[in-house]
DNA sequence: TTGACACCACTGCAAGTGTAGTACTACGTT
DNA sequence: AACGTAGTACTACACTTGCAGTGGTGTCAA
């Protein structure tokens, strides 16, 4: 078992580069190998069997998703309104786009996890923590809009971004662009008196 | 090129639990006649290649995906608030539980079709014709909300739907019945005066 | 010099496809 | 009632493909 972490990483990415171009049909030691630009083989003496690597992939994974700190923190630097949270969820949107394979990759792990118990309670805990983070992450910034709020706009905005990876022209009628602020403005719910006579 | 419909529909279900069981992956003429319980090159007589098969199987999950017009009569019968919005949530709901395999089917055909165009434009097909009758279904039967009420519900309804299929363990901190209706409830957005007026 | 890794080639295996051939059934013909 | 034909079910097999795994050799660095 080869130990090289850049080489391993180099594969790894590969992996979700071929997840995402072939699906998991494609998924074999052989493409990750060719992908990755290195010799026939190598892939077999970096991990012992398919699931490893797919377990391995999905580590990796969650590792590609984690957004730059620096750039969330200068939007917070904005005041803490309902265009605000619009431009968050515009951004989560951005970053799907710039990195596609990875999030297609997901979604075939998702399927995967369907049938592999132990790469499910992976994909569980990433999911949960990713979704409580947003939560305190919301909370903590002092954004308008409650617990629910947030739970709302991750599944909104997981529908909205699995309709784009795969059947896009679905929501061509609707600009995103105001399909989202709706969607921000609906999930935060009204007003009430309080932040009103604040504004 | 056999024609026996009946056949040929018990071998496109086979495909579809097959495609539920093991994935994209293990979608094969032998895995369809086995499960389908015929003999072996059976599904090699009906259809002339695995992008056929798959063709095929889209069309007929959209076939099984169809509600049953009578149960939606029977409730529809009630007012119109936004308890039976959140009942025919419900409902769908309850439609993707009794019959899990056709839509982890289509989750599969979903990634499938990022690779294959014809199958994106039947899949955009079914699910643009289903978000429309969703639209108008709401409007002709004046439940509350407007166009984007539903949009919303569509979006956030599919994150629900996808979540529960693949990573069910996500949403358990929050029960699906008071999420559902603050969803519902949210989407619909703030009663307007009139509306407000009438109850 | 030794150990870890890159590279390469070969063997063997497993799976699946497609087809050819045979048997059965139903239906129409004379 | 015997025969013929068409369509289909069933079976077996040959052929191809593609992958996994391993062992051997080269290479670099400590």
């Amino acid at each position: 078992m080869r130990q090289n972490l850049a080489r391993r990483t180099a594969l790894l990415d590969a992996a979700i580069e071929v997840l995402a171009r072939d699906g998991s049909r494609g998924l074999t030691f052989r493409a990750v190998d060719a992908l990755a630009g290195v010799p026939t083989g190598t892939a077999s003496n970096y991990f012992t069997s398919r699931d490893e690597l797919i377990a391995q992939v999905a580590q990796r994974t969650r590792e590609r998703l984690t957004p730059v700190e620096s750039e969330v923190r200068r939007t917070m630097r904005a005041p803490r309104t309902r265009d605000l949270v619009t431009l968050l969820m515009h951004q989560l949107l951005d970053r799907m786009r710039q990195d596609r394979p990875t999030y297609l990759a997901m979604l075939e792990l998702r399927l995967e996890a369907t049938r592999r118990p132990e790469l499910r309670a992976v994909l569980v805990d990433v999911f949960s923590e990713n979704l409580r983070e947003s939560i305190k992450f919301h909370l903590d910034a002092d954004l308008p809009g409650d617990e629910t709020t947030v739970v709302l706009l991750y599944l909104a905005m997981s529908g909205l971004l699995i309709d784009d990876l795969t059947v896009p022209d679905v929501l061509t009628p609707y600009p995103y662009d105001t399909l989202i602020a709706t969607m921000v403005d609906r999930a935060i719910g009204p007003r009430d008196a309080t932040r009103q006579s604040l504004t």
